[in-house]
DNA sequence: CCGGAAATAT
DNA sequence: TATATTTCCG
């Protein structure tokens, strides 16, 4: 892997965007111990004026999905075309048709509530990609296209993969017999949970059996923490 | 068990 | 062909 991707979030500025005002606390608290600096919002109108006027010190938007009104989408919609700011959709909902309505209409990730600190620190990976990669847009394009025709046509290899796994344990994957067809597919929160394993050990002590012991992830081996260590 | 690398699969 | 994952090796 590469070192970029174990650093720190340190810094980045997050806008959360909830009508709980409660767990809006909740999150500022979590984000906080993340390191970010994090600006909240229970209304929609209110935090779009807050983007346009400080479009540029807004890298991460996470925004609860307001069930059961389109605020979040429409809000979605406007900051990934306009603004290009990552955005995060979190709900407590998690079924298929919902969590692809969010992904196919430019969601950086889908989280279902509560969330856990362990998937707040890793979001700041969602700007680092924003940024970077040309190549991983093309990549993404070409599996958007997939998830959309896949979805005309109802139930699916990508779909179903997606929702077994977010729908696990509040986006945790803790077993990966269904990630594997013939050989084991790293997802993006696989992927998302193995840099916390080595964040959490540090570059220096983050062997395969350390990592593997700390993502407590059934039936994942060791070869195979070591291999995905290698790329 | 670890890291590196060849072999395979996608 | 290039990349991702598995298998082999010292």
């Amino acid at each position: 892997m590469m070192d970029h991707e174990l650093w720190p979030s340190g810094g980045l500025r997050v806008l959360v965007i909830d009508n709980n005002s409660s767990y809006l606390s909740v999150m500022e608290e979590l984000l906080i111990k993340c390191s970010y600096k994090v600006t909240t919002y229970k209304n929609v109108r209110e935090a779009m004026s807050f983007i346009y006027g400080n479009q540029r010190i807004v890298d991460l938007i996470i925004c609860d999905a307001f069930f059961p009104t389109e605020d979040s989408l429409l809000i979605l919609k406007e900051v990934t075309s306009k603004f290009d700011i990552p955005t995060v959709i979190m709900s407590s909902n998690g079924d298929t048709r919902t969590v692809m309505k969010y992904i196919t209409n430019g969601a950086s990730d889908f989280l279902i509530k509560p969330l856990r600190i362990e998937e707040l620190k890793n979001i700041w990976q969602h700007v680092f990609r924003k940024q970077i990669g040309a190549e991983h847009r093309n990549y993404n394009d070409a599996q958007h296209v997939d998830q959309l025709s896949y979805r005309t046509m109802g139930i699916t290899k990508v779909t179903a993969t997606l929702d077994s796994e977010i729908r696990e344990n509040n986006g945790t994957v803790t077993d990966i017999r269904d990630l594997k067809k013939s050989r084991l597919s790293w997802t993006m929160q696989l992927h998302r949970q193995f840099i916390a394993a080595v964040n959490f050990l540090g570059v220096d002590k983050a062997v395969p059996k350390k990592i593997l012991e700390v993502m407590k992830v059934k039936h994942l081996t060791r070869e195979q923490v070591a291999s995905h260590l290698q790329g």
